[in-house]
DNA sequence: ATGAGATGGTGATTTAAATCACGGTCTTCA
DNA sequence: TGAAGACCGTGATTTAAATCACCATCTCAT
């Protein structure tokens, strides 16, 4: 099987390219299935060349919070970091849309850093990129209401989707955002109030305008 | 002025050593002064010889929600992270105990990569780690309740302290856990009653034991 | 078509936390 | 020494959110 890796990943070098089509191991997840999940050791590097990643971070009782997506051309930045020594994963990623993953083994991670600049500025991309991410779900987390907190969401969803139409399950939301469905189901009910949204039929909603 | 960076960057090579020694600048901070501000651009990369740095998040309103520390031996995360571009700092660091910090250069960084062995060890640690205690601070953020919270700040600070004794000031804790100095007060008290802490004069406090 | 299971809406109640209001106790320094 | 300023404690009230209770839909397989 051909992957096109150049366009999920524009910037890598031709040599890496061939590299990875040489080393990486491919794998297709099905929508709801788990990519990574909390205590599992990383075995390899995993980049995301199509589909839709969505991580959480786990408590105890098994409480899923969203903390943010991976998209194609991206990476689990802690399968990276975990590289050196043998890491357990302190996440939990889930499969949204049908995803193509390679996997890459973490030997490769330090000798491709030296040997690839595309790899090396990459590799310094995913942290920055997942550490400012981490810093606004904390933001979000920290300062914000939870009408705040569900319009910040809707956002992302809408973003994340691009489509103003979503497929929302308020009892999922509730769950991501660590809350319950009445008060998810109540604030919906607002921000149609408000105009924000249009609740259509099924778990469909309309966002029409997420700015107060 | 002779630093004893071996001693604070003991994993560190001679030749790395000798290299900061001499393309460092050092920087001296008093308690109270901030060392990086929110918004502003990184002209190098951070390295904390001696003291302890109190790491914030801020709102618009400026409201500060406290991260984590960082001590001698470790680095700004952010700092290293804004290397290739000109970033801004997303965090505020103000000065615990006075802090001698080294200032490198960002070009060098990209350059010790390649160069120095304990230095890529040292920037992927720095990473890790940050990560890590930010993916922690979110955990008490988004599933502990006000109580728990406090417990969780009072046995951090117990452990960079190395101390049973704290100086608190309740309106201080109450900024930094995004709460209210009349909340904290209440379940300072009900710390108190059930043995974990003892309040003693002014703003000092006795842990006595945090498990519950 | 019907009953099970998943989802959603909503009133009532409880709870955690924030806020208000006020007075008390330190420290300090002119 | 005594007034200002920085803390702290605590009752009362309000608010946001969680929880409880219950019924309404919708979907889907038999």
């Amino acid at each position: 099987m051909k992957l096109d890796l150049r366009n999920a990943f524009p910037n890598f070098e031709i040599k890496l390219i061939e590299n990875l089509e040489d080393k990486a191991e491919i794998k297709i997840f099905e929508p709801g299935e788990v990519l990574m999940k909390t205590g599992q050791y990383f075995k390899s590097i995993l980049l995301i060349v199509d589909g839709l990643i969505k991580v959480y971070r786990e408590d105890e009782e098994g409480q899923e919070y969203f903390i943010y997506y991976l998209q194609p051309g991206q990476a689990c930045a802690l399968s990276m970091m975990s590289a050196s020594k043998q890491e357990k994963s302190e996440v939990l990623g889930k499969v949204v849309n049908k995803t193509t993953v390679i996997a890459i083994p973490l030997e490769y991670m330090d000798q491709w850093m030296h040997d690839y600049k595309s790899w090396y500025n990459f590799v310094l991309e995913t942290y920055r990129k997942r550490f400012e991410e981490l810093l606004i779900t904390l933001d979000h987390t920290a300062f914000r209401n939870m009408d705040e907190k569900l319009i910040l969401y809707l956002k992302r969803e809408q973003l994340i989707h691009r489509t103003s139409i979503l497929t929302i399950n308020n009892t999922e939301v509730a769950q991501e955002l660590n809350s319950s469905r009445e008060v998810i189901s109540r604030l919906m009910k607002k921000l149609a109030e408000r105009g924000m949204i249009k609740q259509l039929k099924n778990q469909l909603i309309e966002i029409i305008n997420l700015e107060y």
